[in-house]
RNA sequence: GUCUCCCUCGUCUAGUGGUUAGGACAACGGGUUUUCAUCCCGUCAACGCGGGUUCGAUCCCCGCGGGAGAUGCCA
């Protein structure tokens, strides 16, 4: 049997980090089988549907270079991949239920239905949901209700004895008594839309789908499922519930704590490899010491096995680490590139940027990836180059273990050691070398040289190395900002 | 309330009827270094509790506790 998995997420909202984690798995597990991974929107919710949402799906996908076998835009033999081109094929198939005596049209209102529910809570008896009223209406009573012109739902008729179980790869036999299972659910609602009970049986059915892999929030209407099989006479699919992803507070994790749409990692500067490899390892492991995967080594080593049950918190430190990981492993050319609509963003450079901005771009990211943990700290990093605020607190050239006569002698004495150097073509760390015998004559640590130079050069304490900044700014720069320096002390010096 | 699922360091996890319970992130400390990072080394840190079964349980069984999810004309 050829395996053939599918996503479904419903186009209500951006692709989250669980959405994408199920998309994944799903994925590898596809790729690893050799089968075929589907894509379906189930976009059957008309009042919290987004064509932004829609967009943000097929995006982020693409983004993490994720490709579809069967779905919208690329086709297929069981399409169309969208429910709502799938219309009337959900009706026929509920009128079908109702005719069978599986279903029946039920007229309550929305507002019977919240009366019943409020009274089931006040009577503090147990919560029991819909109460059956339209389950055995004679043809007269659904003809008054007709003749009113109220448009009614189709709902399951759930048995009352008996038990239903399904069985889960991960989770063993699940096992629910038919009458805690959710009391006849819409399957068809007024509107004519199918729920996504409904449409995701009938169209993993008719889409051959073999495996269904999908959050355990579902674990509960797993035997409605099984129900709705039975009433429809088909085979059910294996089952495979993968663990939730929560929130350092235990919870599902949601956007209180923190960034969960992908699109917002991607903004903020995160490469779509650290993001596949860090999500995958939440509740997946393949022996629990390997940690870094490729998209394509996933593809082949991906098994259903290494699926954790237990829930996962999301650990955004990790996520940082591996980034981390995959920028410093980046080729400069792509990081240059990637970095570059930052600049512009900042303002740094213009868009598009010209030949020469170009050229140091290229030239600062071999000293700036070191530094990244996200692509978007390019811009504190490289912030000197492109605007000049020089630090005017004379307490900040000096560094600890040193005091301001000897940092204005240091800053006087290494600038123009190093300005000379320079000119001279020495090369750095000779140089280096003496500014580190000029620290040891003014008794001070190495750094009681290096640091008022740096915050002469680059206006800040904390910086790129020295010589690559310095590289960077040109010497002509450096020279104008060292020199406006000394001044500082020395007019605070006269002062 | 009811139903269902889950439970190894703070977090992600490996693991076995007998192990010094392993790795990674984080935290902390140290080294390299002109700052910050990177990199390297090290430290701290876990089998939820109580009963059984057993010569021996983290592992098997039962109970308890804790957590989560579901209970919609949302998915």
């Amino acid at each position: 049997m050829d395996v053939r998995v599918r996503y479904a997420p419903s186009p209500t909202g951006l692709q989250h980090i669980g959405g994408i984690r199920t998309a994944l798995f799903n994925y590898f597990f596809a790729k690893s089988q050799g089968g075929k991974f589907l894509l379906r929107v189930e976009d059957t919710d008309r009042e919290r549907y987004t064509d932004e949402s829609l967009q943000d799906l097929y995006d982020t996908l693409e983004w993490l270079g994720i490709k579809w076998d069967e779905g919208p835009v690329v086709g297929g033999p069981c399409g169309p991949y969208i429910q709502s081109e799938r219309f009337d094929l959900y009706k026929q198939y509920a009128e079908q239920l109702v005719r069978d005596g599986k279903a029946y049209y039920c007229y309550c209102s929305s507002e019977r239905l919240e009366k019943v529910r409020q009274e089931q809570i006040a009577s503090k008896s147990e919560y029991q949901g819909y109460d059956r009223h339209c389950a055995n209406l004679t043809e007269e009573e659904r003809k008054a209700y007709e003749a009113q012109g109220i448009k009614p739902v189709i709902r399951l008729r759930v048995p009352t004895e008996g038990k239903t179980t399904f069985h889960d790869v991960l989770m063993g036999d699940i096992t629910r008594k038919n009458k805690d299972v959710s009391p006849d659910p819409i399957l068809l609602k007024s509107d004519g839309f199918p729920t996504y009970h409904l449409a995701n049986v009938i169209d993993d059915h008719l889409m051959g789908v073999t495996h269904i892999m999908r959050a355990q929030e579902w674990i509960p209407s797993g035997p409605l499922h099984i129900l709705l099989y039975e009433a429809f006479g088909w085979e059910p699919p294996v089952y495979c519930h993968l663990p939730m992803v929560m929130g350092k507070d235990g919870q599902k994790l949601s956007k209180r704590h923190g960034s969960t749409a992908v699109r917002d990692f991607r903004a903020k500067g995160y490469l779509p490899e650290a993001i596949i490899n860090y999500v995958t390892l939440v509740g997946w492991s393949l022996d629990g010491s390997r940690e870094f995967f490729t998209r394509e080594e996933l593809e082949k080593c991906f098994t259903m096995e290494g699926i954790h049950k237990a829930p996962a918190v999301f650990d955004y430190k990790k996520l940082d680490w591996f980034n981390g990981q995959y920028i410093r492993a980046a080729e400069n050319s792509r990081l240059a590139e990637l970095v570059t609509p930052y600049l512009i963003d900042a303002g740094f450079v213009s868009d598009p940027v010209t030949a020469e901005e170009k050229e140091l771009i290229d030239r600062l990211v071999p000293s700036v990836k070191e530094r990244m943990k996200v692509l978007s700290d390019v811009v504190d990093l490289t912030r000197f180059l492109f605007r000049d605020v020089p630090v005017e607190d004379k307490s900040v050239y000096v560094s600890k273990g040193s005091d301001i006569d000897k940092t204005a002698e240091a800053l006087a004495k290494g600038s123009a050691i190093l300005l000379s150097g320079l000119r001279e073509g020495k090369d750095e760390s000779s140089i280096e070398e003496s500014l580190v015998e000029l620290s040891k004559q003014l008794e001070v640590k190495v750094n009681g040289v290096f640091q008022p130079i740096r915050v002469a050069i680059t206006n800040s304490t904390v910086s790129l190395p020295l010589f690559d900044s310095i590289r960077l700014l040109g010497l002509e720069e450096t020279e104008k900002r060292i020199n406006r320096s000394i001044r500082l002390f020395e007019e605070n010096h006269n002062g």
